[in-house]
DNA sequence: TCCAATCGTAGGTTGTCACCCACTATAGGT
DNA sequence: ACCTATAGTGGGTGACAACCTACGATTGGA
């Protein structure tokens, strides 16, 4: 007989503890999923802000999904030799590089979410659709929230 | 004009993804939290387990938390030239170590929860009760989900 | 009595992530 | 023409988490 593998329920009252646990799981299972495909998080969301807003510069990218400009140059880097974007001079601007998306980035993209959303159907198997709507409405918003600079936002 | 630091559409509609990045969020806040007092959230999760469930053998506490035995014995350690956990042979068996909560242990671990606490009414600052509750309980049930193994689990 | 298995522990390895610096190329004002 | 600021890039660093290994102490059964 195992041990018993139960939580402490003084953890799983704590509603920011439950959203980690749960974040690092969902995480992983989309992880491993683009593993597969020799990608990273990163590289999904890169298409995605590609194929959501045009074509961006590098450094307009790096600031939009916040990750360092260093960092954003190795991600495009490898979208570039894979073909699923394109760099070009910025011709009126010519130390900046716009990234476009091509259709290959763009089937790709569309094949990740797909993924994506086969991990949504794993991790919210237990729940009916009305719910999934829900949680996927609360989550949002407390992200918003996170995002926004609180109520007094101005300068 | 800064640029727009939006976030792509596409992402947000992956439940699984808006699932990891307020964890990850979360996270932060809660650990930034805890190493003001040079702790981990491990330390937590134990001294939490120890409260709920009482005194246990290392290698339960490893179990039950999901954690290297090898990493347990760093945790327990800590906990323990601090003060908060106290060590013991166990009589009957004196390979294992009964580890027990400490009155300073249990005073720790209430202090930590109303960090744990506080941070939730930073993150969910924008719900009502109501919907904080409901979050609470849509989380729990993914958590809860995760962990069995599944309808057809019997052998 | 001996042997395989288990417990705690020390130490090291690996991989990831975010960050930071230096350097070149270019822009744009004065 | 000069000087400051910015864009992209390569390389490196530090923190951290998960894992794995080897070892002494102890158990329990053959």
């Amino acid at each position: 007989m195992e041990f018993p593998t139960a939580a402490p329920p003084t953890l799983l009252g704590v509603t920011s503890y439950l959203l980690s646990l749960n974040g690092k799981a969902a995480r992983e299972r989309v992880t491993t999923r683009l593993a597969g495909r020799g990608l990273r998080l990163w590289h999904m969301a890169v298409l995605a802000a590609l194929v959501d807003f045009g074509p961006h510069a590098q450094r307009d990218l790096s600031v939009r999904l916040s990750v360092d400009p260093s960092d954003m140059a190795k991600v495009i880097d490898q979208l570039t030799t894979a073909g699923h974007v394109a760099r070009a001079r910025d011709g009126a601007d010519r130390r900046r590089v716009l990234v476009t998306v091509t259709g290959s980035g763009r089937d790709l993209l569309a094949r990740l979410v797909d993924e994506a959303t086969a991990v949504d159907e794993i991790v919210l198997a237990d729940l009916t659709a009305a719910e999934r709507g829900q949680l996927h409405a609360l989550l949002l918003r407390v992200f918003t929230a996170a995002r926004a600079p609180g109520v007094a936002s101005r300068s």
